[in-house]
DNA sequence: TCCTTAAGGCGACAACTGTTGCGTTAAGAT
DNA sequence: ATCTTAACGCAACAGTTGTCGCCTTAAGGA
């Protein structure tokens, strides 16, 4: 590849050595993961089979990954730069049910990323932190559902968007993770519904 | 159904072999459990350490309780059976107020044994199977609360318990347990006030 | 081209987890 | 008092998890 002695620019943001061998361990270490999670589900995440697959050393993974929670957690910051936006379904209600519907579905698919997340984050203090990072990401960028319904006069301006989405979403984790009950659209449906009864009647301001 | 020939009535509840070593042994072991869990908390409750300190062999550990789940489950089993009632301090807000607190103390308590069993809950279909059935019991037992307010005139007629108790209690599981919030009685308060806002509304009918 | 040095590979290791076969104990029945 | 048998004790075992020291590789700078 180029050798330019002179004018040479970082090629990317990335610090270290960027282009280099430890990048490519990355790349294959958590494409390791991201098959076997597909494939065999969270069960099959152990930090030998990862390593094995990926075709590099145990020890490499143990030292810089420390343990599953830490390959989740660095699966999920690359993965969470996509540009999710919220629905825009024209009512709050609207948007909290289909809020609430992306979030049963993401916790009822299969192999889910996210209830392997949730698992590993009592398990491990970095998927602990990317988990709630990366709530704290979605719960942002929700807050404008709640801003339109202040403008559109639905509810009262000022209602806190992070408590009124925390209580539209709260109700079907509670039933889908904690109590494991089958999942029912009517969960969704219904969640949305209270949360938005309450933001009427000013609950949130 | 009984078909003894003569008249032989069962000593206690339990079957097989009630008062004898497997008597012994069980309490021995579930005495182990809630002092370890109370001294060291859930990181020390491996099945070794459990039956070491409990004066048990290894194996007699694994083959009735067959893991860390099974044993806690046990002990909430034996635990659940306390006579505990809902508040009542005559008001829904109150009652979902002060129940509330109670989940947020029990959730934070230093070892707390909900959370214990929360996190064994994502390793051990047994640990999963007691929560769920604890849980349903208490949310059984609330159900008064909300009949009360009904009675009360405080909200219509025909809302349903279970899913005003959820809404009312899921805010507050999903800061602190899914979250890891920092505990603040604002979040137990609020919880129970936008629950009752909604309840008042109909959402729950 | 050579040098420096993170990072990865390798093997050994200890601790933990869970299972199995077999002998022993003692609860409850005759 | 004796018998039967479930439950326990015991030891050996295999598999997994995580760590360590040491050597080798190759990225990037000179």
């Amino acid at each position: 590849m180029d050798s330019s002695p002179a004018a040479n620019p970082p090629p990317a943001e990335m610090r270290r050595r960027p282009g280099g061998r430890s990048a490519q361990v990355r790349g294959a270490v958590l494409a390791a993961v991201r098959t076997l999670l597909v494939e065999h589900g969270y069960d099959a995440l152990a930090v030998d089979t990862v390593a094995d697959r990926a075709g590099v050393h145990r020890t490499t993974v143990y030292r810089r990954w420390r343990d599953v929670g830490g390959l989740l957690a660095d699966a999920l910051d690359e993965a969470a730069d996509d540009g999710w936006r919220p629905p825009d379904t024209g009512t709050l209600h609207g948007d909290l049910h289909a809020l609430n519907r992306e979030v049963a579905d993401a916790l009822t698919a299969d192999p889910s990323l996210s209830a392997a997340l949730i698992a590993a984050s009592f398990r491990s203090e970095q998927a602990a932190r990317a988990l709630r990072a990366f709530w704290d990401d979605r719960y942002e960028r929700c807050a404008v559902v709640v801003h339109r319904a202040a403008a559109r006069g639905e509810i009262p301006a000022g209602s806190d968007p992070r408590r009124l989405l925390v209580a539209a979403t709260a109700p079907l984790y509670h039933e889908l993770v904690l109590l494991r009950s089958p999942h029912d659209d009517r969960l969704a449906r219904q969640a949305a519904g209270y949360a938005t009864a309450a933001a009427r009647e000013g609950a949130f301001v």
